[in-house]
DNA sequence: GGCTGGGCTGAAAGCGTTGTCAAAAACGCT
DNA sequence: AGCGTTTTTGACAACGCTTTCAGCCCAGCC
């Protein structure tokens, strides 16, 4: 059996409330000789504080969980990374876990929180079925929403601003790429991000005293390989000096520059394109993606500041913290180049 | 404060040991009446067991951590999804961290520790210190290596089999490509994934009675920019159509590609590339990159299968699993299509 | 009726901490 | 020396659970 406490009190001749005294760092209560004593027992013997029993009594662990809808990519990778990062700095650490599908995530939901073992959960929900609304408005440990909101629910969240991020590009593209007609490729037609950029997209041209034609707005699924197959079949319908492809995610711009390429249509000169997050397919794709900054790892570094502040004041007021995704301009929609563009 | 089993036991009108028993499908010892009746006031009551009073006692929390050097990327991202599933199906929670340096995961591993909450460890090493080593050999808790060994420490490891790979690619480049020339371009030369890659193709390059010339090897930082910066510069030295560019990861593979096309060198025509990992990067480069499948997502989860295992079997030799990286041919190094081809 | 044995149940002893409270020791003053 | 403080220390009761052990009750058997 491990050493406890206890071996340590009779080693340091000492009794376990001095001990536990010393681990705590209670200096001033401790006369220095003594700390001494224990401390170098401690060292001898290797001892550990059992993280259990401390929990028992002290009621944290000092864990926080992230759950997202998935894992892979590097959307999810910059989140967990933001949000370790932020955690390790707040003292705790990270249970990261992904739920494939609203059944899943429910019933993960539920699970965390029988375990009981974390002190708060950050959690990113792809759709919020009626079961994760319940689970949700009965949640008992801390949590924060990132990416969304839970009606009805009181809640921390930090929210990208999406119709900041799409109107900007969509003026973009209408001011300084001359282009007159949109086509856009969204995710599914139920995914709440698409929804935004879309509705920002479709404010922004009617500022300008154009449409979105409704026979230009697919939705696919977030994927290279659909779109490039989509692009594939439509190109010819498209390309003209004054279209411009809006593509909901930088995967799917991604697949339209291939498309072009593989006909032979030089982007952005006969077809202008561009993207959404800022994902390395981004940079990597040439040419290189005009999108818009998703700030994703600052996504999961604030929530997790906001989870632990919330861990330890749990009156205070729900607060939601709005991230303004940013314009980065490159080569693939065929700006002027300007000042601020990036590699 | 939270409700806890003697709560339920005065509301079921029997004893805390009856709840216990009826929580851990002790199904046997308790009355099918009993069980109904504290079953049911389990459920108004809403209780849920307190982990840390379980564990204390049980010596458990089915939490398992992943360390790894870090979490950009679709690399580790896609480690972590493996060793995510895994753990979900063997009953654990994952607790992710990443250490960017030596130091750091030298600290990690020691606090990982010394909290001692956790029930086993996978760790993923970028380079192996003395203080790590020195941590490692006197590890309390079940741990398993990733793609890595610890001298002298016997411990539980999952590897893959660079050299495999690697001679696999190295052979396909001369024998199907016919190339004559290559150009090798690692990551630092310290990196023990390039270094094993490098040896690897030079043995397989003397086995065809050919040689890597010394000044033909580069060792860069595995990041896309720096290899698109050097093969500008040196890509007049290089080109020619029996030379082929042997690039560590797909990013600097797609970086060489990159300035292929900015100065209108055809790929593979004039020269041909090859990367490795098959990461996303590598099918969304034009033309896609041939490169060395790297079973990641495996590699989490076989990491973490190994550590369940582990902490259920003690006193079991150490166990040592090597994963197959397995050839993927593209059209960046200009072999004749073959059947197996993926997009 | 007394005994044996099996099925269920309850009392109580931990598990390793922290925190409270009171006692002991040390100190500073008359 | 005696007294009032201030440090410093130790005993012990939680914390919520599992598990052992003993006991109760009832059936079945002699």
């Amino acid at each position: 059996m491990a050493v406890s406490i206890a071996d340590v009190a009779q080693r340091a001749n000492v009794s376990i409330s001095t001990v536990s005294r010393v681990i705590n760092r209670r200096d001033d209560l401790v006369n220095a000789r003594t700390r001494a004593r224990v401390e170098s027992a401690i060292q001898e013997l290797g001892y550990k504080p059992n993280a259990f029993a401390r929990g028992l009594v002290l009621r944290k662990s000092e864990l926080v969980a992230l759950v997202l809808p998935d894992l892979h990519g590097e959307f999810y990778s910059e989140i967990i990374r933001g949000a370790d990062a932020q955690a390790r700095e707040s003292g705790y650490n990270l249970v990261v876990s992904s739920a494939h599908d609203a059944a899943d995530s429910h019933s993960l939901l539920h699970a965390t929180q029988q375990r009981s073992i974390l002190d708060g959960v950050a959690v990113m929900i792809a759709d919020v079925t009626d079961g994760i609304h319940e689970v949700l408005s009965n949640f008992r440990l801390p949590f924060v929403v990132l990416d969304g909101d839970i009606d009805g629910v009181p809640h921390d969240s930090v929210c990208i601003n999406q119709r900041h991020g799409a109107s900007e590009l969509t003026r973009h593209l209408i001011t300084r790429c001359r282009a007159e007609r949109l086509i856009f490729i969204g995710g599914p037609s139920t995914n709440v991000d698409t929804l935004a950029r879309l509705d920002a997209c479709r404010a922004a041209l009617a500022e300008a005293g154009r449409k979105l034609d409704s026979s230009d707005i697919y939705h696919l699924d977030y994927e290279f390989e659909t779109a490039y197959q989509l692009a594939l079949a439509r190109m010819r319908e498209w390309i003209g000096p004054r279209t411009a492809v809006f593509a909901a995610n930088d995967e799917m711009a991604s697949g339209v520059v291939a498309a072009a390429a593989a006909l032979s249509i030089a982007v952005p000169r006969e077809l202008a394109v561009a993207g959404f997050d800022d994902t390395r397919v981004a940079r990597l794709t040439r040419p290189a993606l005009t999108t818009v900054h998703v700030p994703m790892s600052r996504m999961g570094s604030e929530a997790i500041k906001l989870l632990c502040d919330r861990i330890s004041h749990a009156q205070r007021a729900p607060r939601r913290i709005s991230l303004q995704p940013e314009l980065v301009v490159r080569e693939s929609c065929g700006a002027v180049a300007l000042a601020t563009s990036n590699v």
